[in-house]
DNA sequence: TCTGGGGTCCTAGGACCC
DNA sequence: TCTGGGGTCCTAGGACCC
């Protein structure tokens, strides 16, 4: 039997969410309709593009790009910050519409997904008219639009709903992958970056379908393993299955770009502080504890250096953390300017299996447990912001 | 172009063992 | 002190996605 699957993708999916909850807050004009934004301050190195309105876009205003070369293309262009409370709040919202219609969801991300229509298909007349169903339900409930991508296989659906913009249905069967994905540019085909889209133009493939008609034993000395599966999409296919997703994270992080590059010890460390408590919480509020810490840093001419170590004991205590990534951090710090410092975790299990080495009592981890714990409850009642470094965390044990 | 922050997955090379 | 070859596991770095 033949597939049938969904991709669902948000149209300019933050500055849209953004537009609905301004709205909803009693603002009387849509942003959507404007020249805007959603982004840092032009002269913050943080102030890159993150979403874009349709007019934005029709000035040249790219999504990536920083807020300094948007106010080149449009002087006037309207910027407004990202707001996460609200993007969660919108998307939850959507994918507890989209369960109505079936249970075989999976997210991509905050603002997409694909759902697989094979096991639904007998309920409905046929898979455009759900399509439109889900989109007027979205558009109507919730106040935003999107596009669909209807195809055979995952890919095909992801690379439809990719077509034009806005508010848009798009099918990519196998019988059109000739006529509407063999024309494309080659670097269209999902998984095919900048990097690699380079290099086959080396080799003189320029769209998908030079890819999918390409030389296999050619494209096997350039690209290895990925050959078989590159060429393999440019034909569309496809075998990954849609899996439901329990949103189950491999790794847990956080990272921060410093306002100037940096070699200021006590500045990093500090930051380190406050990445460290913000990783290590979320992991409590999660309940998984890491068997695996990593620190990355950026240099001013965009190096990345990164260093990784086995727990013996898996940990989500932020104290734990931090002096591992410290340390990591020393291992491979060579006094350079760092432009960026980030902690991940990652190797989760559920539950605590720790031994004790011989340094430590049970009463020093008890402490410490402790401390994460009124930590944590002090936020759940007052917000996140509450505690907002590990220095304060810091002062608090002292005074024990 | 002067480049955020959250992730996932792959690969080459080194360490270690037999 | 010079030396093979295979297997496995780990790590750093890179490519890709939104």
């Amino acid at each position: 039997m033949e597939r049938l699957v969904l991709h669902i993708d948000v149209n300019n999916a933050f500055l849209s969410w953004t537009a609905v909850d301004m709205i909803k807050k009693g603002y009387k004009k849509d942003i959507r309709e404007e020249v805007s934004v959603i982004g840092g301050h032009a002269h913050s190195r943080r102030g890159v593009v993150l979403a874009k309105s349709t007019p934005a876009k029709k000035k040249g205003i790219k999504t990536g790009e920083t807020m300094y070369q948007a106010l080149l293309k449009d002087k006037n262009v309207k910027s407004y910050p990202p707001n996460f409370d609200v993007y969660q709040k919108m998307s939850s919202d959507m994918f507890e519409l989209l369960y109505k219609y079936s249970p075989d969801i999976e997210k991509f991300s905050i603002d997409e997904c694909f759902l697989e229509f094979t096991n639904v298909k007998y309920l409905y007349k046929n898979v455009n008219d759900f399509a439109k169903l889900i989109s007027n339900d979205i558009k109507k409930t919730l106040g935003f639009t999107v596009n669909i991508g209807i195809g055979n296989n995952k890919l095909c659906a992801k690379m439809a709903s990719n077509f034009s913009k806005p508010d848009k249905i798009h099918t990519l069967f196998n019988d059109e992958i000739q006529n509407k994905m063999w024309p494309l540019d080659v670097s269209e085909l999902l998984w095919i970056g900048k990097k690699t889209s380079l290099k086959l133009r080396e080799l003189n493939i320029n769209t998908i379908g030079d890819l999918a008609k390409a030389d296999e034993a050619l494209l096997r000395r350039f690209f290895k393993n990925q050959a078989s599966k590159m060429r393999m999409h440019a034909n569309g296919i496809d075998y990954d299955p849609v899996v439901e997703s329990v949103s189950k994270n491999a790794s847990i992080g956080k990272s921060i770009t410093f306002m100037e590059d940096t070699n200021d010890l006590n500045k990093i460390f500090k930051t380190f502080e406050m990445l460290t408590d913000q990783v290590a919480s979320k992991l409590r509020k999660e309940k998984k504890y890491a068997c695996g810490i990593s620190i990355n840093l950026k240099s001013s001419y965009f190096k990345t250096y990164s260093k990784q170590r086995k727990l013996k004991n898996p940990t989500n205590n932020t104290k734990v953390i931090l002096e591992n990534a410290k340390e990591l951090f020393e291992e491979v710090y060579s006094g350079e300017d760092v432009r960026l410092v980030g902690v991940t975790t990652y190797n989760f299990v559920d539950s605590l299996t720790h031994q004790l080495s011989i340094f430590e009592s049970e009463d020093n981890i008890k402490e410490e447990l402790t401390i994460d714990k009124t930590i944590d409850e002090i936020r759940g009642k007052f917000g996140d912001t509450i505690i907002s470094s590990a220095s304060v965390y810091k002062n608090k044990k002292e005074k024990k």
